[in-house]
DNA sequence: AAACGTTTCAAACAAACGTTTGATTATGAA
DNA sequence: TTCATAATCAAACGTTTGTTTGAAACGTTT
């Protein structure tokens, strides 16, 4: 029994880090067993399949990511008592705490939160199934906020700038690295509160914006 | 000689089509030939291998593509004679003629957008080497009148302002039509000026926003 | 028609993939 | 110790992948 959670989190560990950097369908796992130093056989012995390991990795940080969100959210709506939270703080709780993940590298790190944006933008309809679970049921939570926090906007045009705003972020999650070549070296990705910030702030200017 | 073209065009179309609904590495050469009914060396023969395909679909598209984006600007400059061209315009000659080729099923239509988005967040490196090429001569262009537009912008500001815009954008090109089920059928990813018009107001937006 | 280069085709290639097997070793309880 | 369960391991499974081969069919030119 000793044994049994190094190997099974040293999977996990290893799975992390390398379906965040070249995304899961082009992580082999023979490539996962290599860097976990484990047997090929433990991968099916522990979680059955491949797509089940994926699995297990988003819900490790996914679940409480996103009791994160809704709590944060929560905190806001009690202050705002029967007013509407302001749209920047309810912004701040929807991708804050995804963001700042990448500020925590005991919790899984900036690993994680590439790996998450990358599932968001994965074409595979079986990873696709995944996200969008997760994803639907924090998007229903925080829509009433939201609307309530951008009066007059149709609710048309509402899903169109949720679209972009998912866009954004994910894109910002899965690859703020590239930012520094684009950039040459001007931007620091690794500045997460700077990033937070500036991304909250386009998101709450394009979610106002006139139509 | 009078069906090179046509099997090579045909290869072309098919691997169009594929690589853009299930991205280019989860799109084999057999699903390629079967659609294009062509035998399997064929590709090889006319294009030498995989990702010189890819290449070669990329090149087809977004060569033209990237000539149409740089004549708006520079069109709209001319009009704008010393002065700034406004934001808008400068945004609408960045993402418009890209959001817009799926209004000409001739060229290419939905399909060819679908492929640039998925590229532009696709994690492997040698398409990336194949986006980046490209995306950076444009970029580069597009900077001077995209500071010129948004004066007392501090530059590292803006960089990350154009990463959250490559976000929006390719999302937006890559998956619009995820929007229909999130909104329950509400909006319609096929209204395509409709799209490019909320895109560039939500982009309008985000980009001046108070720092 | 004969000879030419170009294009198609069925068949096979080695490599890599996710998964399964059956034997072997470690662990905790009786 | 003895036994049963849990965990690890090397080896092989059948597919699928991108790529290569050599011969057949085609179109053009002489």
């Amino acid at each position: 029994m000793k044994t049994r959670k190094d190997t099974k989190t040293g999977i996990l560990d290893a799975a992390e880090v390398l379906f965040a950097s070249r995304g899961p369908n082009a992580t082999s796992l023979r490539q996962i067993i290599g860097k976990a130093k484990v047997n090929l056989a433990a991968i099916h012995y522990h979680f059955g399949s491949k797509e089940s390991l994926l699995e297990a990795v988003l819900a490790r940080r996914l679940v409480p990511l996103n009791a994160e969100r809704l709590a944060l959210l929560e905190d806001y709506e009690l202050t705002a008592g029967k007013g509407a939270v302001p749209l920047p703080k309810v912004l701040e709780a929807l991708v804050g705490p995804a963001l700042r993940l990448s500020r925590d590298p005991g919790k899984g790190g900036e690993r994680f939160m590439r790996l998450l944006g990358r599932c968001v933008l994965e074409p595979d309809e079986k990873i696709q199934g995944l996200i969008n679970t997760q994803f639907h049921y924090v998007l229903e939570r925080f829509r009433p906020a939201l609307l309530k926090a951008l009066p007059n906007l149709p609710p048309e045009e509402f899903f169109w700038r949720i679209h972009f705003l998912v866009g954004a972020m994910a894109h910002t999650m899965a690859d703020s690295e590239r930012l520094r070549d684009i950039s040459g070296g001007l931007c620091n990705p690794d500045d997460t509160e700077g990033m937070v910030q500036r991304l909250v702030s386009f998101l709450n200017a394009g979610l106002k914006a006139k139509s």
